[in-house]
DNA sequence: TTTGATGTAAAGCGATCGTTTTACACATCA
DNA sequence: TGATGTGTAAAACGATCGCTTTACATCAAA
């Protein structure tokens, strides 16, 4: 009950560093100290491991969004970004990256990354109908390409990628207020 | 002198849709219809020629720039990407791609990447200026990350993240250009 | 007419891939 | 005590990997 994890949180590390499709089973499990045995019992396939890999990342992150404080609830996706930074690989959204690398061989893995997303964009709605009072499909969709964006040039820029981005929304939010009170 | 360019153009829509690690020499080539041989004459390796695909899309984008309409010049980012969209497998930047998948194994390769990146967010603050009368650093991050959140969404919303992405970019300039005269 | 450059076809190299198998260790609990 | 569940170690499976090699075709320039 508990290698399970454990093989989950070291393919983690091993994907963020040396991508998807560009890792075999060995060193995979090389972040773990767990057996191939001990993987295909508990997932059944590679590919079955890198599903509960999204999946475990998926819940991870909605346990942030549940915990993050109510108020600037659209900064705050900003911030968890942010804090999700410290000890982990920045290469990137973990589960477009998973997208790109599997779209051609397998569906289930594509499924799982479009309904993370779908999740992902509906909270985001939700967050500005709270910080504007009433919702707005295109400033949701300008925040989230701001977010995606951010994350996207983590890698390159830095943290800054994050400080601009949860600026440029509050700025958006600011006008988009004024305009129509 | 042809068949190179017919190899470096097949394996671009090899490597967009099946990802830069996912795929072997074989299949790469079936794009082009050229021999395993060719390709190791011309390229000497299988990274060498991944790093001259990445080389012939940053010069094929960079004269897409230049060729855009020299009016609205922010606004043309988003329109150049909604041309390459058209016979193009949007799944994200190939260039992000590549760094993440090579980042563990290939120096040469992020280099490129970064030297690529790098002169692309050069770019925008040129246009911004333009668009502008004066520089704002912090104004051409902040497009930036709407020019790279709509790259990453464009396979999940499709050109509405292009639209989104150039009116919120012609959004903060209005408010820039009214806030400071 | 010969030479050299450029190409294909196809077999084969050792290495690594995902996966399965055999054999064994160590717990827990009836 | 003995069955069961969970784990490791290690060898081996066929397939595929990146890459090299041999053999041969084409064609323009010298």
């Amino acid at each position: 009950m508990e290698k399970q994890q454990e093989i989950i949180e070291g393919a983690e590390r091993a994907f963020e560093a040396e991508g998807f499709r560009g890792i075999g089973v060995d060193k995979i499990l090389a972040h773990s100290g767990a057996s191939t045995r001990t993987l295909y019992k508990h997932f059944g396939s590679r590919d079955g491991l890198v599903i509960e890999v999204l999946k475990h990342r998926h819940l991870a992150f909605m346990e942030l969004l549940r915990e993050a404080d109510p108020s600037d609830p659209v900064g705050q996706l900003f911030e968890i970004q942010r804090r999700w930074t410290d000890g982990h690989i920045n290469s990137g959204c973990m589960f477009l990256r998973a997208r790109g690398e599997y779209a051609a061989i397998s569906a289930e893995i594509t499924a799982v990354v479009d309904d993370h997303k779908r999740q992902f964009g509906t909270e985001i709605g939700r967050r500005l109908e709270i910080a504007l009072g009433f919702p707005d499909a295109d400033l949701a969709m300008q925040i989230w390409l701001l977010f995606e964006g951010a994350t996207a040039l983590l890698g390159l820029r830095g943290t800054l990628a994050l400080d601009t981005g949860k600026e440029a929304a509050a700025l958006l939010i600011r006008a988009r207020r004024e305009y129509t009170p």
